[in-house]
This record gives C-alpha cells, structure tokens and sequence, in this order.
DNA sequence: TGTACATCAGTGAACGCGCGTTCACTGATGTAC
DNA sequence: TGTACATCAGTGAACGCGCGTTCACTGATGTAC
C-alpha cells in the first residue's frame, strides 16, 4: 500500500531474491538500497559511491564490480524508482471503476504522495534529469508510467488512447501534480502559509480540466 | 524586455554601478555574474567559488571579502534571480487591463519563459531550496512575487486580494507553471513527443481553473 | 596641496578533505573430470 | 565423491584531483591634519 524503498526489497529483474550467502549476499541490490537511504538522509547531491559502499558494510571499490561509474548507479536508482512509482500508480487505480475520474484522481494522488514519501529520490529523478536527458531506457520507462496517465484520461473521456487530446489533458494533470510536488517538497506552501486541501484541489483540477470537457 | 542574467548588471541595491577602478571595480557583482553563468553552463551542483573567482580573474580568496561562504553566495545568486523575476513579472503584467484574465496569462508565461531561458538558475533556485528552507530573506521575497499573482487572481474574480480562494487559486496556477517549467527543462517534453501549445495549453488552465469561478 | 596613517580589497601559497577510480591481490564459490 | 582448476566478488592501498577555506602579506585607496 506504501511505495517502499527502504526494505529488504528485490531488485528489477525480480529474481535476486535468494542466492544469499554468497559472497555479500546480494550487494547490487543492497548498494542501491544504501543509495536511496543517502539520498534522502543527504541530499541527491551530495551522496558518494564511497559513502554508499561504506554504508553497505564494503570496501569503496566494490561498487565497480556492479556499475560501470556513478552515473551507472545513480540511474539504476532512478529506473527502479519509476518502475515503482508506475507499479503503485496500477495498484491505487484498480479499486475504482473503469473509465472514472476517481481512476485519474488517484493516479494524482499517488504521484504526490510519492514526492513526499520519498522527496530526495523525487529530486533525484526529476531535478538531475538533464544528466541522464536522452537515456532511452529512463526514456522508455518514463513513456510507460506517462501512458497509464493518457489511457485512465482517454478512457474517462471515451476517446481511443491515441487521440492528442488525451495526452494533452493528461500533460495537464501531469505539470499539476509536478509542480505541487516540487512546491510540497521545497517547503513553499508552509513559506507561502498556504492552507490547501490537496484532495480538494486535486478535484477542483480535474475537474476543471478534464471532466469539464464532458459536458459540451 | 528578457530576463537579462548574463548582462553586466547591477546588484540587488540598486547603487553600486558606479565606483569602477576601485581595486577591481565591483568585484561582488561580476562574482555573481560569474557565478550565473557557471552555474548555466555546468549544471547548478557542479559550480564552484574557486571557478567562479578565475572567471572573474581574481584569486581563489578574494570572494571571501565579499560573502560569508559558499551557501552565502548561493543565497545571493537565488535572491537575485528571484527579484528580477518578480520585477519582470510586473513589467509584463502592465499592459494589460487591470483585473483581465490576460494579465494572469501573462504572468504564468513569465515564469515559464524565465525557466526556458535560464534553466540553471531555476534548478538552483527550486531544485536546492530545501538548503535555504526557512531563509527569512528568501521567504520574504518568494512572499512578494508570490503576492503579485494572488494580486492578479483577486482583481479577476473581484475578491479582496486577502480572500482565501484569491491565493488557492493562485496557487494552482502556480503549480502548473512550476510543473510545465520543470518539465520543459528537464525534456520530458520532448521525450514524451508532446506536442503543446503552450498558450492555448495556459489559457485551457486559466479558463478551466479562475475563469469558471465567475459564472455561477 | 602635501604628508602620514588607517583601511581594506585582493594575493598566493598552503592546509586537510573526501572523492572517483584503478590496481594487483585473495579467497570463496562453481564446475569439469 | 574427490580433486584441480577457472571464475569472479570483494579487498585494501594508492593515485591524482579540485575543492572550500585560512593565513600572513601587499599595495592601492581614502582620510585627517
């Protein structure tokens, strides 16, 4: 039910569960694991492979028996936490039904709360990406999580997912839940003194931007 | 009529301009020229005070005569970059009808445009601001450009500008801006093949989110 | 106007630091016979 | 089942690097008389 980062957790390919007792154990996974916890703990700028291998009980040059360099490990993190975010974005839909504006609603919902869950890792993402800018599998994966966006829009609106105007009110609804996301996590709506009811705003959005469009 | 951050400029009190053939002239404002440029050029978390001192042509030491440290020097860069936005939001605002919808889009456009054309600086702004969270001088000046927009909502709807919905919807606003900026600079745009029109995309959200309050 | 002095912006050398990465190594595991 | 060998995950020491910051200094500027 929670987007959980810092457990035991499996890696991507989810069959590095066993095999431990090895030689570590399993220590790609647990370095990605010591990454995460770093990068909330001190900021997505300022983790370090030798920190990260300190914090998973190994010599710093361990780390280069599973990643090519920094850059490698630091998008590992990165594909792993859209994969995430993107699987707990199905799971949050599939209790309302097909085609409703709840389905789009929740979607919102669960991109917000990830950012506050997780906001080290969201910075991350989103605030380092001219680093990784053009990497076709963040790319792909990035055009995956986007597209449960687009079809829950389409189906609510009973347009084929392909039509422009659902990638647009779902880019709608997207920027909406970015930019509270970064607004959430930089402390501005409590610099602000901004009181908002977020699932009231998440309505109001929704329902200004896309529900508004089917009534003609 | 653009966002001059490169220029030779003034600093924040309007008052050092002259003075040149000092020691160096105006050593504080060419740092955080410098700076600003640094920053465009090599990311917001790759700059470095030493760098920025050679491209000033002065000795690592000598910023030390005019900031504190390097966070000192951040704050600068960010309470610059947030006053001239906020005094180019005035400046677009202008021509346009007092409490038109017109000038709401304008202003959105602004912030847009300010993060298209500087995108380090708006990393550096938002991206880190959890290092400066709780900056009373930062807070303060968000506060202000912040209350321009409030502003401008609140003259649209006919509400007094302290009405608690003036700033809601305000805020929404600002989380769309934010969000579509962060966007756009990161790429995400681009890779997801999106197609936008960003002023009909502005007006959509104006018209859906502030307009739709004045008809009953 | 000229001199003596105080100020303070900028110098350059030095420091300790933690980093990313490489290297030859060792020793546990897996495998072929 | 036992032995010989290949593999390869992890070691620990070392490297060069650029950084932030400090320090005693110097020399240009401003000021009092």
């Amino acid at each position: 039910m929670d987007h959980t980062l810092n457990a035991d957790s499996s890696s991507l390919p989810k069959k590095v569960t066993a095999k431990a007792g090895y030689h570590h154990g399993d220590l790609r996974t647990q370095l990605l694991n010591a990454v995460r916890l770093l990068v909330e703990e001190k900021g997505a700028e300022n983790f370090s492979i030798a920190e990260a291998a300190r914090k998973a009980g190994v010599s710093t040059a361990a780390p280069y028996r599973h990643f090519e360099d920094k850059p490698a490990i630091l998008k590992a993190v990165v594909l792993d936490a859209m994969t995430r975010n993107g699987e707990e974005m199905r799971r949050v839909m599939q209790p309302f039904p097909f085609g409703s504006i709840e389905r789009i609603n929740a979607l919102g919902q669960c991109y917000i709360d990830f950012a506050r869950q997780h906001p080290g890792i969201f910075r991350l993402v989103f605030g380092f990406s001219e680093k990784h800018d053009g990497d076709e599998d963040l790319t792909a994966c990035g055009r995956e999580v986007f597209g449960i966006v687009i079809e829950a829009v389409a189906n609510y609106l009973d347009l084929p997912p392909n039509h422009p105007m659902a990638a647009e009110r779902a880019y709608m609804l997207w920027t909406f839940v970015h930019g509270h996301s970064w607004l959430i996590i930089d402390g501005k709506t409590k610099a602000q003194d901004l009181q908002i009811d977020e699932g009231v705003m998440l309505s109001a959005v929704s329902d200004g931007l896309i529900a508004s469009l089917r009534q003609p």
